[in-house]
DNA sequence: ATTCTGATGTCACGCAATGTCATCACTCAA
DNA sequence: TTGAGTGATGACATTGCGTGACATCAGAAT
């Protein structure tokens, strides 16, 4: 038998997750997500740096994901044709829990700017991977920080448009078409 | 005569640069800023939010700006023509003092990883600015939200090249150039 | 002269976050 | 079989952030 209850990381998540649902993010503390898993407030700052990592656990998946497809493309093709073909892939792969899971993660974000600030952090990374990205295809250094950009601004629209459609439109078909939107707002 | 010097949020903000050059952004505490300034650990905290807050101090004044600017533009034009007018009275009045200075902030904000969290706050607050300010001029939501970001990305991408070019190449000509390519990357 | 206002100081406190050392199950090699 | 090594956790102490509550005092308002 296991000296330990296994994952402890997942169990420091989903405490956490609850209790911010139960008491709001403030007013929740370390001590009190470390009890509800059945471990100490040390051992949730071994897993996570602070108190709103809890909530952003997944995140990196998202970078990390764009990455590959853009090493994995045909080279030729240019930086915003590899990342339309790639929303799908990543919409089915980076959402794939109930959407209520998301709306009620979203809730808690908005109820806090500590959290607010913080979840400004995965566009940023997005940008940063898929700028080295495209650079190591050979794009200009400028041209693929911008390429990034626009592609990182449509996937952060797009995900604000799912979460605010009382309809359950797919998050790709967002994709695409906030992605063409973006196309005729950058030449009109 | 005053009962107090005057300025205590101008000598926190000087005091805290000052210690942040000397000894780090980490290694400085609120106290030893506070000291530096003549004033209390609590009279720091009713000017600035946080430690990192007192880097940022002027960063309100772009998206006020910008709202300001799209406020008093002439209704004929569209959201990306606004902007690209306005370039040059936001470089002008949002980066006066010398370069030295943003550079050595820039350092300093590169070396935290809470200040470069928090650094994303001013694009956010501008895209908020931006979009509410297109929405009012009756653009669709959506294409005011795109047309906030693709401005915002310019700003970013032109700061991050004026700050990191050697040659004393003016921002207002960066803006320009980098929207160009904006453009040009968008319907690539 | 009295009251009001606004900025500051003083004190106390909860909590975040980290360093350090101990503990214990499990692994693996001798 | 045993003993050293490994890795995750617990226990404890500490520092500094950030806030609430109340007092203080100059200048403005009336």
């Amino acid at each position: 038998m296991a000296r330990w209850q296994p994952d402890a990381r997942g169990r420091l998540e989903r405490a956490a997750f609850e209790l911010f649902v139960e008491q709001g993010f403030a007013a929740t503390t370390v001590p009190q997500i470390a009890e509800r898993a059945g471990l100490s407030t040390r051992t949730f700052f071994r897993h996570f740096a602070d108190k709103r990592d809890a909530l952003f656990a997944e995140e990196h998946a998202v970078p990390e994901q764009a990455a590959r497809i853009i090493a994995e493309a045909p080279a030729s093709l240019g930086p915003l044709q590899i990342v339309v073909d790639g929303f799908d892939a990543v919409a089915a792969a980076q959402f794939s829990r109930e959407k209520s899971y998301y709306i009620a993660r979203h809730r808690i974000i908005e109820s806090d700017d500590g959290l607010r600030e913080r979840q400004l952090r995965m566009p940023a990374a997005l940008v940063e991977a898929l700028r080295t990205g495209f650079e190591k295809r050979g794009s200009d250094p400028i041209d693929a920080l911008l390429a990034a950009h626009l592609t990182a601004t449509v996937f952060s629209v797009s995900i604000g448009r799912w979460l605010g459609s009382p309809s359950d439109e797919p998050l790709a078909a967002l994709l695409r078409d906030t992605f063409d939107r973006m196309r005729r707002t950058a030449s009109s």
